[in-house]
DNA sequence: GCGCGCAGTATCGTTGACAATCCGGCGTAG
DNA sequence: CTACGCCGGATTGTCAACGATACTGCGCGC
């Protein structure tokens, strides 16, 4: 069963109406979500498991905080994932699955085209989405949702970066091509360089304090 | 702070204690640990985004039963979280850390000698710990115990399967030498390779029925 | 004999109150 | 002026009782 709290408090920590740092007072939220102390309390049990959330004994939970060292360890678990996730993709890949990721992958380049970043960076979650549907794999999406989730503060900043679209749709048009070919090492390969190449990037920023 | 109910709950899961199926009713639990029903309910909770027990609203929680598919899957996640571990270990072993390889190593080899399967086992598990303290990779060392944990009660056929020592013996001195040549890539390669050939067997078993 | 509904029981889910703990401010002694 | 200890408020942690829900077995009608 969907447990509301839980998603609902997700959401808001993602979408940052809940921003890091931030004091998480169970009898607030209570009023919040017009929802008992107790699924509160079970609801930031959960997301302290998600990494989300952080909490101390008699000390009250706080919006996790991740530093830039973290969201690095966080993309190479991603990396590592993604690629299985791709090589499943390759491999399980109807006809209509590769002809939707090669439509996917030419409304990237028509966004890169004209600009623009949010439609760009849509398409991109769309189409990571996409393949992990495809690659049929409950425990690698499990896993990289998690990733995903806890690295979002910094993929945000990265997605605004200027010229980073243009630099990382070749790298989607390798993982969508050997996907298509059906080549599973070729995706894995490309998957991982793609992330490797989004680490890259948050190693410069950590470089530069 | 380590919340005591959880790990003994889990540990019972984990050593069979409490057997797949098995149905976990709060008041039961709450008697056998001398806690209170709030805490086991929150034990319940974390051990459910473990992977370990499954919940049914209004319907209670049982040990969750591990399919051989999903075993399968939970050791590809692994395979490539293993990898990345071996890999940061292989660049950052210190001197100290090779020559206590080199030593697991040598144990291992002489278990495998004297037929010890249950030292062999321990010093396998060991080893592996060794490699994910030395990549000093948190991310990466949580979600690989967690994988473990999953997956515990085919590891466990696995072990006592005749001719399994002799087999995986090679290939964990092939990681041991790629990690103490310092060589980043021939050590995931490695890694992934061992838990490969872990993953063959359990398709085999697969197969079989 | 067989299916259907109904009550009984086991168990979860929720609530409200209370105890335990921690943090901050204040007063006091040195 | 500073360090120490104490006290009050805020918040979490625990408990017991109650309400809600789903399974079980039995009796009744067909």
């Amino acid at each position: 069963m969907p447990d509301s709290v839980t998603d609902l408090l997700r959401t808001g920590i993602l979408t940052g109406h809940f921003a890091p740092g931030e004091r998480l007072i169970e009898l607030q939220l209570s009023e919040h979500f017009d929802e008992g102390r107790a699924a509160i309390r079970s609801a930031l049990v959960e997301l302290e498991k998600e990494g989300l959330v952080q909490r101390e004994a008699n000390r009250g939970a706080t919006v996790r905080r991740i530093s830039l060292a973290e969201a690095i360890q966080i993309t190479e678990a991603r990396a590592a994932l993604e690629g299985l996730v791709a090589q499943h993709a390759a491999r399980n890949a109807t006809q209509a699955d590769r002809a939707g990721l090669r439509t996917t992958l030419a409304e990237m380049r028509k966004a890169v085209g004209k600009g623009e970043l949010l439609a760009y960076s849509n398409l991109n979650a769309a189409l990571h989405e996409r393949l992990r549907q495809i690659s049929d794999h409950a425990i690698a999406n499990e896993l990289v949702r998690n990733l995903r989730d806890r690295a979002a503060s910094h993929q945000y900043r990265l997605a605004l970066m200027p010229g980073r679209a243009r630099q990382s749709l070749p790298q989607h048009a390798a993982i969508v091509q050997a996907v298509v070919a059906g080549d599973e090492s070729a995706a894995a390969e490309a998957m991982r360089a793609h992330l490797d190449s989004v680490i890259a990037v948050l190693r410069q920023w950590e470089a530069l304090g």
